[in-house]
DNA sequence: GATTTCACTCGCACACTGTACGACAAACCT
DNA sequence: AGGTTTGTCGTACAGTGTGCGAGTGAAATC
């Protein structure tokens, strides 16, 4: 029986007398020393410095580290702009804020470690995943299709995004360019993968195309597949015959939205 | 002009003499740790004592520990099962694909800290990564849209795996099962989200659900999504007319199989 | 006005981390 | 035999997260 709910987000930010030091002020200073110096750089020490603090006072704001990085992950959440669904349409919608989540979380590569290793609750998290919902409610998905749906992005948009950063960072780390990076792998590709000629074909084929330009192709192509996937459930639902035709009146449950679909026993 | 290329990969496994530590047994023993211990308990120490050896003996045959935790997650890539597209056909070889990932990814939880990370280069990973392309080849991609594809299954995976991984592992560090877990999780939105009531709806929904069963829907659901816009991209290609009609001969690269179309430019 | 009670800051200390270094031992090559 | 290579390990160093308790100043109470 220990704490009903462990997140940082139940409890509160200690608001009282004369605080020098709160929360977002801390979670700021974080963000930028995260962005300016990297995720091995953030320490607590290094942190109360910048702060003009001692390491040890933050922990009357935050519980601990992990809690700091929650916040600090939720911070960044809120940094993607949000489109209105109703206005220009849920797909553009739900591109908007395919493209919006890459790029922030590319402004912020070190993000990739904490995107993935925590759960994404608190405020901004919940106003993204929120819109997110909206969105695919205006497209039309209702009971939990419309989870499966915001979901299903969120994952592709995160799957991609990490890698990518990954590649990013290491080839920033090794003064090489694009170019003989190709070359260094088609070295480890000779000998670690000599038995697989497709591949080494397949990475000959980069030698002469920008890297950054086919990531972003790459980017644009699955999630335009995927879409087009919702799309067609979407399509498949209210026309349930085998060919394309539009219907009278929608399939189940006559009302526009929300809990339609009695969801599969228990 | 540093080392041309700073991964594990191009740097031999050390073979010589008579090791009495090796690589392969330095990266199974750390696979055996992180499962029964966690990713907190994989110190070089902790590693070095579970082999019968000092700690810094591990520094013989690994530069540092980011080598050791890059052959760790190229180790449990060998783990995912491989199917054959051309016996079972490639939408059945990339949910097998996919599904084997994400299993092998579900048993070994602390490798969601790992794989969004760093870069999957190494011979397990590329036995992969050939396997999918050798999927997607056998669909019908060729050329940059075949790693598109490909690409855009692997990051769907990643995407979702991860945070489910977090879920759980949050949802086992506290003693409460999924029905107490939504009802704190009720009180947070409430008051973090207090102005979404959509989302409060939303989960009210989950209340009487196995949480368990309702993501393996999820994924599934995503999973068909992607396929099912893929396959469409691929109909599409092959038959450029605005209504979807069989066409009397393959457009391009009559061959059943392997490097078709010469690709673009070089 | 004096005293108590907070809200908050911070120095110190502890256990622990990754890993550089150099001392060793044993096997191999001349 | 001597020298070199291959491999192991103890020690040491700088740095980590964080528990503890002493300190501060302002508000609340008497």
């Amino acid at each position: 029986m220990k704490p009903p709910l462990t997140s940082v987000w139940t409890r509160e930010s200690r608001p009282a007398k004369s605080p020098t030091l709160s929360r977002s002020q801390i979670v700021r200073a974080a963000v930028e020393l995260l962005d300016a110096e990297g995720m091995d750089a953030l320490s607590m020490r290094r942190l109360g410095s910048r702060l003009g603090s001692g390491a040890t006072s933050i922990y009357w704001h935050v519980a601990n580290k992990d809690e700091l990085l929650e916040l600090i992950l939720d911070e960044i959440f809120g940094e993607v702009p949000l489109p209105a669904p109703e206005v220009i349409g849920w797909r553009d919608a739900a591109s908007v804020l395919a493209y919006g989540l890459r790029t922030t979380l590319f402004a912020h590569p070190w993000s990739t470690t904490l995107v993935g290793t925590r759960p994404a609750i608190g405020p901004n998290a919940m106003r993204l995943s929120g819109r997110l919902l909206n969105t695919f409610t205006v497209a039309g998905f209702t009971g939990l299709s419309l989870d499966h749906a915001s979901s299903a992005l969120m994952a592709y948009v995160l799957g991609t995004t990490g890698p990518e950063i990954a590649w990013r960072s290491i080839m920033a780390g090794s003064e090489m360019n694009d170019e003989e990076m190709l070359a260094a792998m088609k070295v480890v590709l000779d000998q670690t993968a000599g038995d697989h000629p497709e591949l080494v074909a397949r990475y000959a084929e980069y030698a002469d195309v920008d890297a950054e330009a086919v990531r972003a192709l790459n980017f644009d192509f699955g999630l335009t597949c995927l879409l087009d996937g919702l799309e067609a459930h979407l399509r498949r639902r209210h026309a349930p015959g085998p060919v394309a035709a539009e219907d009278p009146e929608d399939a189940r449950s006559g009302d526009t939205e929300t809990t339609a679909e009695p969801s599969a026993g228990r």
